[in-house]
DNA sequence: TCTTAATTGCAACTTAGTTGCAATTACAAA
DNA sequence: TTTGTAATTGCAACTAAGTTGCAATTAAGA
């Protein structure tokens, strides 16, 4: 697991977790302050597993991610290899808002686009895309795989 | 399970399965004609579930799709959902190659953006796409679930 | 028709995630 | 500070999707 970040202080933590409502307990504390830490997308398995380590349990941390996911401290990226990842939207900072991600098929590592914004172009102008989006995943060979 | 297309005749099947050296098995037949028969990728339970329906054992289902992926005819998406969806090379016709896919994260209904070109601009000259583009998944919500 | 490697069905297994429930805990109100 | 209570947790059992080992069967070239 990456983690080059200081850890997130408890109170900040606390804080982001008041911010929406939700009750300071230590499992989600410690969800929030991993999330911090990483630098792209982490998954659920690996939170599960780094969390399980301190004595949560498995369905603490699944539970906690989805009710941070439900608040919307935390996004839920499904990045097409059947493993879900979470980033904190804290992470985003202040204006930065959500990016599109870049999976590798090979090795699996994802990137965070958060320096290019993406167009879809119609070969006419009489069809649209259909709906509003909210997420973009672009996948391929990252540089190290070609 | 979505078919509105007429029934791809056996031996057609045979000749798309044997253009890439592949045995032809009634499992694999039976799988090329249910993804032709499809307007949208389809999910590996979805293909499962009908042709098991037939007598088929849901791991050579499962299997015939791996073959049948690694055999290029057809095109195995990962759209975020954590479920597996195939496409049929065939299905593109002749000169129309792979296309970006959209999904509703409410319904699941998933569309083929076949007159959609992608495009990623970067904030500066400086920085680029860390590899090369082999799938673009945009997620949002379809004008039906809005 | 024969031969043989490829394919299949079966059952057991794996992995990611979910659920029911009793015990525990966070926190607002007294 | 203590207390009451709803929210949260740990546990263990479960589900769903997909995989695997292996003996039996089959496609297709000789």
């Amino acid at each position: 697991m990456k983690s080059s970040t200081p850890t997130l202080p408890v109170d900040e933590a606390k804080t982001i977790l008041r911010s929406s409502g939700l009750r300071c307990t230590p499992a989600r504390i410690a969800v929030v302050q991993s999330l911090h830490a990483a630098t792209s997308p982490v998954t659920s398995i690996e939170l599960a597993e780094q969390l399980t380590e301190y004595g949560f349990d498995k369905s603490t941390i699944y539970r906690s991610l989805t009710e941070l996911n439900e608040a919307d401290l935390v996004v839920r990226l499904d990045l097409g290899d059947s493993i879900r990842r979470f980033e904190l939207v804290a992470n985003y900072g202040s204006g930065l808002s959500e990016h599109p991600h870049f999976m590798c098929i090979d090795c699996g590592e994802v990137t965070c686009l958060a320096d290019f914004t993406f167009e879809l172009k119609p070969s006419s102008r009489k069809i649209q895309v259909p709906g509003t989006i909210s997420e973009v995943l672009v996948r391929g060979q990252c540089s190290g795989c070609i």
